[in-house]
DNA sequence: TCAATAATGGACTATAAATTCCATTTTTTT
DNA sequence: AAAAAAATGGAATTTATAGTCCATTATTGA
């Protein structure tokens, strides 16, 4: 076996759904009706849990499955599992082989980025929460003057909102470490600290984090994961994880953010 | 059994690996890395799975699952089961719902920026010919050293791409007009000048262009439309058009063909 | 009402996944 | 540099779950 007539998208299935609950015996009707109303709960129940969810047996519900094209529960539940998790299954290993094989054609590798990039932002709207963005741009909006920093890999990130800022008459001053100039003296009282950092975090930008939240002054972040050093700090923290490709990442999903919370603040602040 | 020390809430659990994650070995790290940055995974995964997404064996994943205070995998994976409410339903309607819901608020620009980006990503793949990327990328790879330019708005793209020829290590040098220096003498014969620049054209750039252009000096220049002024001087050029919203651009498309390229060039160097 | 057919429930089996254990490797300490 | 401790990988084991089968019960039509 291993070939399946079965749906292959969430929407032929609802469509099969449709189709096949015309004329069902009770208890499969049961089966449909309580399926199309906790379609979610497929990705992480058993079929035991759907079964008992129906009221039904579990062999009852089985049969269902296969009345709709399905070898099983299984191949079922696949469908609603990969359409949860978006397709981003393993890209920095393929990626990695793309690498290694160093035979991938330019426009290859640029399919590739694309496709990850899509992901990414896809992920960004799953993960971001409303409420932190909203604690973010009313923290920078407040803010007397914005100070960022943002160093290696994360520097196009912060030169990109320095621009935005300054294209919006918001007052922002981006540390960058040219020639070793510590410009820590230039935050003051009322001023907001945006920090951007992804693993591997650089120290310089830790460090100035900690010395400033010591002096109590609010701190912004744009960071990777919940397990960023930035989070001991209790900064208000935005987490982007983007797929990357050994120390490279598009950058695709983080951009979006910065350029979203930007413009959120300019449009706050001349309000 | 029955009993766990476990996080109860998904809040205590990422407070609990935030705790944990200080000082972790090698693989158990990697555990942790990729579940911060794969929460939603956890649901509708396997142990297997999780662990080959760290790049750990299953084993390892257990062991970091007890370390959280679970008593294994399954126990860790209920509390996602059943906090799972979705991230439902699905990423277009979700969407949908953030730009029409929450209207002015900084989510749904968010929003806004995101499907920008994805626009402009899928316009990239379409508009990119296969054999332009294939000129640029070998007059990069051949170059003795890649001199780039870009400013205001360009700059993060050239930063970005200085930075990943750097850890490729590709020979590049970042003409970022710090203190109005001018390194033009920097650029010799047998290297190649990599130029960026969007609308409104920076007149340093498209100068510097033109100066090394006389000299004979290969450029390739990523630049948006066929009208950009740099296609005058006869340069290898890679045109993005950027989707913006508003008076903003996210930069997606552009440096997904920022990081292709600049891959692309180190692989084929170091082959 | 009885026979034929379809539907159902529950026990049984096969399969796939979680978990444990231990030999091997790596790191740290003396 | 050697010994001790910690971490790791992979095979072996256990457990949970999907999937099958068949005896029993309900339904339909004559």
């Amino acid at each position: 076996m291993g070939e399946t007539g079965g749906p292959a998208t969430i929407k032929a299935f609802e469509e099969r759904l449709l189709e096949v609950s015309e004329d069902l015996p009770k208890r499969l009707r049961q089966c449909a009706d309580y399926v199309a109303a906790n379609k979610d709960r497929i990705a992480v129940s058993t079929v035991a849990e759907m079964a008992e969810g129906a009221g039904v047996q579990p062999s009852a519900f089985m049969r269902f499955c296969q009345i709709l094209g399905f070898s099983g529960f299984s191949e079922m539940q696949r469908l609603f599992r990969d359409s949860y998790v978006g397709g981003w299954p393993d890209y920095s290993t393929r990626l990695h082989h793309l690498r290694e094989k160093a035979e991938g054609s330019p426009s290859a590798l640029l399919a590739e980025f694309v496709e990850a990039g899509r992901a990414s932002l896809e992920n960004l709207l799953k993960t971001i929460e409303p409420q932190t963005i909203e604690q973010a741009v009313q923290a920078l909006a407040g803010a007397h003057m914005i100070h960022i920093i943002g160093l290696r890999r994360s520097f196009p990130v912060a030169s990109y909102m320095a621009y935005a800022f300054e294209k919006m008459d918001v007052p922002a001053m981006l540390h960058s470490a040219v020639g070793r100039l510590d410009n820590r003296n230039a935050i003051r009282s009322g001023d907001v600290l945006l920090a951007i950092t992804f693993s591997p975090y650089s120290s310089e930008t830790i460090e100035l984090v900690e010395s400033v939240r010591e002096r109590g002054i609010p701190v912004v972040a744009l960071t990777d994961t919940i397990v960023s050093p930035l989070r001991k700090f209790d900064a208000i923290a935005l987490s982007v994880s983007e797929v990357d490709f050994g120390a490279f990442r598009s950058l695709s999903a983080t951009l979006c953010l910065a350029i979203a919370l930007s413009v959120a603040v300019g449009t706050r602040r001349s309000v």
